[in-house]
DNA sequence: TCATTACGAAACGGCACAGGTTCGTATCGC
DNA sequence: GCGATACGAACCTGTGCCGTTTCGTAATGA
């Protein structure tokens, strides 16, 4: 189960110490092919054996299995605050929604986490890893349209925890699905945040 | 590649007819088990024919192979226009966004809609099902948005296209992906209507 | 009744690929 | 050098599906 405590103590290296290049090929690949659609079920030891470039049995005697590989590439993705605020409420909701696509950091994110959710419902264990990444990245939305209540650029009554997913879903949707053919993702997030302030209803200002 | 003319001239029926139990069997297994979160790669002929309690070979004497049959599963999902409109848009927009949910028709539609999307994006084929089935949906959410815009009921510079995600986006995740915990997907579709109606900026009226 | 076709079940050979292990070689500290 | 460990490749064994065929039985029309 334990997945790999890499430096513990680390006094000893009896003989060939492990090569940190090949740890590093694992991981990537196991994102890799996540990211380019390959479902969790199909998933194989194998597959990223061979996209790593790299024998089966050294992944073997770094984990005991594709479950425990799985949590810890997974937990490689787990980047605390990507992106910084600014002081409007509208620049930085679209500077968050922004990294629900190309993100700062890992361009994989946006394309792995989706396709595994119908897997981590399945399974109490991942779903507390998937939550882990997750989490972190509501949390930032979600306090910024708190502070927008509190400083009245956001409307006093605004239910908070809807907002967010009808901000954080349509990009989603764009972005994972190309739900619709006409949509430019990287442009919806500045579009998705001046529609919802502004409201589809009449003009009133 | 032909599917099942079904009732071509049916002028001969030399021996015992197909049973139309098998049929509905067959497909309605299909759907089950991409309802149940099988991919379209793991999903076997095999595993049809033991859910539908039928032999391989009754499968066989139907469809040339799995793209055939999945080809004429999806095609039973074609409802037309399964909700009626009434008279104001908000109105239209509830009832027809309810339907992205548990439909009046197929419970399954919209478990096995999504899923699929990963697979169609794949291939051109399959991916013409897919938008035969998809747009119709969108056509009238679509429709009834430039009817408000029309009317006065909505403002007058909407951006059509973008709503439309922007309603559908956060009730398809919700739904399909349970991504916000907290919110109850069937009373979604009032509240986004009335957030993007009022918009999330500071009251006006 | 009899020919004809459909049915479920079972079995077929073939194939692909999975999970694990073995083996000769490469790389480390001493 | 030496023991110890890591490495990639090749290998072994099992599982599962495919697509097809065979079987005994059931349902139809003539």
């Amino acid at each position: 189960m334990d997945p790999m405590p890499a430096v513990e103590e680390a006094p000893r290296a009896p003989g060939r110490p492990r090569s940190l290049r090949v740890d590093e090929a694992i991981i990537s690949a196991t994102l890799d092919l996540l990211a380019e659609g390959t479902s969790v079920e199909v998933l194989s030891i194998e597959s990223i054996a061979s996209r790593a470039g790299v024998g089966k049995a050294t992944i073997y005697r770094r984990w005991p299995g594709k479950d425990a590989l799985l949590h810890d590439a997974l937990a490689t993705l787990k980047s605390p605050g990507p992106e910084l605020a600014g002081e409007s409420v509208r620049d930085d909701l679209i500077a968050l929604l922004g990294q629900v696509g190309p993100s700062t950091q890992d361009p994989r994110l946006p394309q792995i986490l989706p396709c595994l959710l119908p897997h981590m419902s399945r399974s109490k264990e991942h779903y507390r890893a998937y939550q882990d990444i997750i989490e972190p990245r509501r949390n930032r939305v979600r306090e910024v349209l708190r502070r927008g209540v509190a400083n009245g650029e956001l409307r006093a009554d605004l239910d908070v925890e809807l907002t967010m997913t009808v901000l954080i879903g349509p990009i989603l949707v764009q972005r994972v699905l190309r739900w619709h053919p006409d949509l430019d993702a990287d442009k919806m997030p500045a579009q998705v945040v001046d529609l919802l302030m502004a409201g589809m209803g009449p003009a009133q200002s």
